[in-house]
RNA sequence: GGUUCCGUAGCUCAGCUGGAUAGAGCAACAGCCUUCUAAGCUGUGGGUCUUGGGUUCGAAUCCCAACGGAAUCACCA
C-alpha cells in the first residue's frame, strides 16, 4: 500500500472516531507538503471542520494528535491554517524505495486476454505528399498514447489508414506521365513520398498557370476557369478509369504507391513508431457503401430525389449529412464507416481511438453518431483523440506559401545538431563514429520527440524554426543527459566493487533531498494511469522532468561515490538505478530512447 | 451567425478531480568545474492568471456573460 493510500486511510479512521463523520478514503488526496514548510504529506482539514464545529486548526491539531498516536508511519506534524502537515517516519521512505526496486515493471500494469481490445489509429497519411511537421505530431501522440495505454493494461491495436486513393492520387499520377515519366525514386536520387510530392506540386503549378492563362484569355471567372481546366479534366477521367479498374492506371497507382510507402516507412523507422494492422481506404471505401445501402434499408437513413442518400442528424442537434452522392459514389464520411466495418470484422474492438487534429472535430462527433445509428457497439464511445495544429511564428503552415516543415528534413536537422553540440562539448570522444552516429540519433530525435509531446495535446503549439529546438532546460536532451549520467554513476559503481542490493539501507535515515526523490518516484503509477484516462502523454513528460529535476538536485547535494557509509552508499546507489530505470520507462512511454552516455 | 477549443512572466509552456505566497525553461544579470559527465546546479529581476459577475471557508481551476484568437459548419479529404 502505498503511503498515500495509508495515511488516507488513517484520516478516514480519524474522522470517523474524533467526528463520527464518514468519509471516503479516496475521497482524501494528501498532497505533497510545499517546500516551505515542514512535513511530506499535507491534508486539507476544511472539509470537517463543520461537523466538528470547531476552529481549523483545532481539527488539524487533532486529527494530527490522533494520526501521531495510531499510525506508525506518522512521526510528526504541524498545523498551518487548515492544512495539517505531516512527516513521515524516514525510515519508511526506505521501505517505499525497496518496493519499487523490487517491481521489475514499476508503474506499468500487465495485459491479460481478458483486458480491454483498445484500437488505436494515428498517422494517416495521404499518398501524394511527404510527411511534415504536423504528421509529426500525430504520429508521436498516436505511438505514445499506444505505450501509455498499454501501460495502463490493455490490449492495445495500433492502426494506420492510408489514404490511397482519389483525386489527389490521380493530379500526382497525371504529373508524372507529362512532366516526370521515366523518374523513379533510384534516379532521382530521392525518397518515393517526396519524388510524389514534387509531382504534385508540379500539377497544382501548371493548373494554376492554365487556369491564370483561360481566365485573361477568354476573360472569365476563376471558377469558370477552374470548370473549364483541361488539366482537372484529365485528372477526374484518370479517377473514372481508375474506379473503373482500368489496368494501366491501375498498374502505375500500384507502382507510385509503392514507393510512397517505401517512403514513409524509413521516416516511420527513423521515428521508431510502428503499426500491428494497416488499412487502405482503396480496400475499405466500397464497404461502406454496403453499409450505408443497408442503412437504408433498416430506414435508418433516407434517399433524396435525385438518388444521394442522407443522414437525418437533427434530434441530435445537428444536421443533415451526406454519405453517397447522387451518382452513388461515396465521401469522406462514408470511407470511414467501411473502414469501421473492416477493423470490427478483423478484431473484437472495445474501444477506438482516433488521433486526428481538431480542425476534424465536427466529422467524428457525426461519425459517432452515425456508427452508433448503424449498429457498432462502440460507435457512441469512440474517441477523437483531438490535438491541435503546430503552428509557425508566421502562422499556419502553407504548403502553397512553401512553409510546411518537412518531417525528413527537419529530422535530420535535429540529429545534425544534436552531433554538432555533442562534438563541441567533446563528451563522446572515446567512441567509434558510429557509436556517436547513434547517440547523436537518440539525442537529435529525443529532442524533437520531447518538443511535440511535452505540450497538452487539445492546444495548437508554436515552432519556431528560427530557433529550433533547445537542447537545455525543459528537453529531451535535459532527460537524456541525466540519465547518460545515473548510468556513468552506476558504471563506476560496479567498477569500484560496489554491488547493487547486497548492502542492507533499511536502517539508514534518508535526508531530505533522498526523501523528495522517493516521493517522486511513488508517483509514477498514478501519473501513468493519469496519462492514460486523460489521455495526455504530456503529462508523463513533465513527470518525466521533474523527477529528473530532483534527481540532479539530488546528486548535487549528495555526494555518492564518495560516501564513505555503505549503507548510505547503498541507499544511494538504489536510488540512482530505481531513478534511472523509472526515467527510461517514462521515456519509452513517449517512444523516446536513452542513452547509456552521451 | 451556429458549434467546439483556446486565452497564465517579454517568449515557449506546466499548474491533475477547487487549497497555503501561481511554477519551470528560454531570454537578461550574478555565482559554481583540482570533487560521481557544467546538455548541470544556485541566486536576482520579471504576473491585474484577458475582463466582469456568480458559487464558498477558499477560484488560474467550477458556472454565466463579454472581449480576443483558432478550427469547423461542401455531392473536398
Amino acid at each position: 500500500m502505498s503511503i498515500d493510500n495509508l495515511i488516507s486511510a488513517a484520516v478516514a479512521r480519524a474522522v470517523k472516531e474524533l467526528y463520527g463523520v464518514d468519509t471516503a478514503p479516496e475521497s482524501i488526496v494528501p498532497q505533497a507538503t510545499r517546500k516551505e514548510f515542514e512535513g511530506n504529506l499535507t491534508i486539507v482539514v476544511f472539509p470537517w471542520v463543520k461537523a466538528a464545529r470547531k476552529a481549523p486548526e483545532v481539527v488539524g491539531a487533532e486529527i494530527g494528535q490522533w494520526l501521531a498516536e495510531n499510525e506508525g508511519a506518522v512521526q510528526r506534524f504541524n498545523v498551518v491554517k487548515g492544512f495539517l502537515n505531516i512527516v513521515i517516519e524516514p525510515r519508511y521512505w526506505n521501505g517505499v524505495l525497496q518496493s519499487i526496486a523490487a517491481d521489475a515493471d514499476y508503474g506499468t500494469v500487465a495485459a491479460t486476454p481478458e483486458s480491454p481490445l483498445v484500437m488505436v489509429e494515428y498517422s494517416s497519411p495521404n499518398t501524394n505528399k511527404p510527411l511534415h511537421l504536423g504528421h509529426l505530431r500525430n504520429i508521436l501522440l498516436g505511438y505514445s498514447l499506444s505505450q501509455i495505454l498499454k501501460a495502463c493494461g490493455n490490449r492495445v491495436v495500433k492502426t494506420n489508414i492510408v489514404n490511397d486513393r482519389g483525386i489527389h492520387i490521380c493530379k500526382s499520377m497525371l504529373a508524372w506521365q507529362k512532366w516526370f515519366d521515366g523518374v523513379t525514386p533510384e534516379k532521382a536520387g530521392k525518397k518515393g513520398d517526396h519524388l510524389i510530392g514534387d509531382c504534385y506540386v508540379a500539377f497544382d503549378r501548371h493548373y494554376k498557370a492554365e487556369v491564370k492563362e483561360l481566365m485573361e484569355r477568354e476573360n472569365i471567372s476563376e471558377d469558370e476557369a477552374a470548370a473549364r481546366s483541361t488539366l482537372m479534366a484529365e485528372a477526374r477521367e484518370m479517377l473514372r478509369r481508375w474506379e473503373q479498374g482500368d489496368p494501366e492506371v491501375r498498374a502505375l497507382w500500384e507502382t507510385m504507391n509503392s514507393w510512397v510507402y517505401a517512403g514513409f516507412d524509413e521516416t516511420y523507422r527513423r521515428m521508431g513508431v510502428d503499426f500491428d494492422k494497416i488499412y487502405y481506404e482503396s480496400q475499405t471505401y466500397l464497404q461502406g457503401k454496403e453499409k450505408v445501402l443497408e442503412g437504408l434499408a433498416k430506414g435508418l437513413l433516407y434517399r433524396k430525389d435525385d438518388g444521394s442518400v442522407w443522414a437525418d442528424l437533427t434530434a441530435q442537434g445537428l444536421d443533415h449529412k451526406l454519405l453517397l452522392r447522387s451518382d452513388g459514389t461515396s465521401v469522406y464520411m462514408t470511407q470511414d464507416i467501411g473502414t469501421a466495418k473492416m477493423r470490427f470484422d478483423d478484431y473484437p474492438i472495445d474501444r477506438m481511438i482516433y488521433v486526428v487534429g481538431n480542425e476534424q472535430n465536427y466529422h467524428f462527433q457525426v461519425l459517432s453518431l452515425l456508427l452508433d445509428r448503424l449498429g457498432f457497439k462502440w460507435g457512441k464511445d469512440l474517441v477523437h483523440f483531438s490535438y491541435g495544429m503546430v503552428e509557425l511564428p508566421s502562422g499556419k503552415m502553407k504548403s502553397r506559401e512553401g512553409t510546411v516543415v518537412d518531417a525528413d528534413d527537419l529530422m535530420a536537422g535535429m540529429v545534425d545538431e544534436a552531433r554538432r553540440v555533442s562534438d563541441e562539448m567533446g563528451k563522446i570522444q572515446g567512441l567509434s563514429d558510429d557509436e556517436k552516429a547513434a547517440v547523436a540519433e537518440i539525442v537529435g530525435m529525443g529532442a524533437l520527440k520531447y518538443f511535440l509531446l511535452k505540450v497538452d495535446p487539445r492546444k495548437n503549439m508554436l515552432f519556431n524554426p528560427a530557433e529550433s529546438i533547445d537542447f537545455n532546460g525543459n528537453t529531451g536532451p535535459f532527460i537524456q543527459y541525466a540519465y547518460a549520467r545515473m548510468r556513468s554513476v552506476l558504471r563506476r559503481a560496479a567498477e569500484a566493487g560496489h554491488a547493487l542490493g547486497t548492502v542492507e539501507y533499511a536502517a539508514v535515515e534518508p535526508n531530505e533531498r533522498e526523501v523528495a526523490l522517493i516521493q517522486r518516484l511513488a508517483d509514477y503509477p498514478s501519473t501513468v494511469q493519469e496519462a492514460g484516462r486523460s489521455f495526455s502523454p504530456a503529462l508523463i513528460a513533465n513527470y518525466a522532468y521533474d523527477l529528473v529535476k530532483e534527481y540532479n538536485q539530488f546528486y548535487h547535494d549528495c555526494p555518492i561515490l564518495k560516501e564513505p557509509d555503505p549503507a548510505v552508499l547503498a541507499l544511494r546507489l538504489e536510488l540512482t538505478a530505481v531513478t534511472a530505470r523509472t526515467v527510461a520507462s517514462a521515456m519509452n512511454l513517449l517512444g523516446i530512447n536513452v542513452p547509456e552516455r552521451m
